[in-house]
DNA sequence: CGCGCGCTTGAAGTTTTTCAATTAGGGTGG
DNA sequence: CCACCCTAATTGAAAAACTTCAAGCGCGCG
């Protein structure tokens, strides 16, 4: 624990990289670095060869998928403690989306080849990334599954609490957010068109669920946020 | 070759159980059953524990979500050639779905301990169960994105044709398939009410793409059912 | 201070849902 | 083989939700 990389992070104890046999531990260590990203730097691009597998250690960022005709859209987020570019790494082919930070943020990077190295000495290390991935699976079925029976406007809302859970802080009788994205990428989040993600937002402060201005979001301090009734 | 019990399998490039080395082979054989199943039976329940993988040699799995309330809800086709069961192998947690065949259908199945064994022997066959875990993290994206860029009536006329060109069969200037599943089900597949579905399908009529009568779909001739211009 | 882009607002139109009532199909038993 | 029955499917009408297009506003940056 004391010389593995993952051994300060706040996620070690979920790390995929963990628990380790000493020699693959100094095997891992010699090619693992972080990385520090700016708010709008990109981590990799779509339909770039797999170089890495991404550890999110700080920040936030945007998985985007680019269509064919220059327009783009916001697939999913990416949280600390998640894995990112995994999919590429495991169908060993190259990125269908792309990744890129949404305010500053850091990953922690195993190139392609070294994490392959690691796993030859230590398949569970391969388990793990297949779980994650098996855990990305649940998350996209349970998207698809609450756009069906959760209605637009409680979805924005759990989406908002979320963010303000994870990024918020706290001011006197409220958390307060500044959102890390533009309206548009909301939109895209909960799969609406932007001028009803503006009115969902509108009757949200009718309902007295938040408060919004510009990119400052405010949940009055209630014990926590609630996942907005009916 | 000869004595994979896959071996003579259709799917046999595609296999997650090739290519193996002989002593793997013969661990594999020890332990692989093929099972018939009558439309309607249930391969695994939502809630039981991963005891097998599977594969779909032949027909067709309905994967179901059944909520807390008593309903269900079928999240996803499995055709011939697709792992089933793998989500709850890699996490090593119970089904968080059920599957049941809704034709007369055939499996073959890898007890979870062997397959684990099988593993341990040969790591590569965990990499290529995670990659099809990765595809079907791809599919359900796809269907997510498409939910928001493909109109109701081309989802549903790209899933009968692809039923159809699975399961039909070819009758005088036209292809004609008998549904395996009821309305309700196809509505749950592309995510709109009964009522909603059945008006597409008066559409799609009207429109001249099909013709459905009762659980009788025909396709017009064309070289292939077109996956609907516009 | 002004300009521009992103966001909001309004109004009209489309699509889907919902509820309720009717019809059709497929299987069963006479 | 036919009549019947039950469930599944269809249809209709009204309401709700969302989209689209167009215009106006305002925050933030230079």
């Amino acid at each position: 624990m004391s010389d593995h990389p993952c051994g300060n992070c706040r996620f070690y104890t979920d790390s995929i990289w963990q628990p380790l046999p000493a020699c693959s531990v100094s095997l891992l260590s010699k090619n693992f670095t972080r990385r520090e990203l700016a708010a709008g730097d990109t981590l990799y691009h779509q339909g770039s060869e797999c170089r890495s597998v991404y550890c999110v250690s700080r920040g936030l960022f945007a998985i985007r998928s680019l269509g064919p005709d220059g327009t783009s859209s916001l697939l999913r987020l990416a949280y600390p403690g998640e894995i990112i570019g995994y999919r590429a790494f495991l169908k060993g082919s190259e990125h269908s989306t792309e990744a890129s930070a949404l305010m500053p943020s850091r990953v922690c990077t195993v190139g392609e080849r070294d994490a392959r190295n690691v796993i030859r000495a230590s398949p569970a290390v391969l388990a793990r990334i297949a779980k994650r991935c098996a855990d990305g699976l649940d998350q996209c079925r349970d998207r698809l599954r609450s756009r069906e029976t959760v209605s637009n406007k409680d979805r924005l809302s759990e989406l908002l609490g979320r963010l303000t859970e994870a990024f918020g802080e706290d001011a006197e009788d409220c958390r307060r957010l500044r959102l890390p994205m533009p309206r548009q990428d909301l939109a895209d989040l909960i799969g609406v068109a932007p001028e009803t993600l503006s009115r969902l937002v509108s009757q949200l402060e009718r309902d007295g669920v938040l408060r919004a201005s510009g990119r400052r979001i405010e949940f009055p301090a209630a014990p926590r946020p609630k996942v907005a009734r009916r």
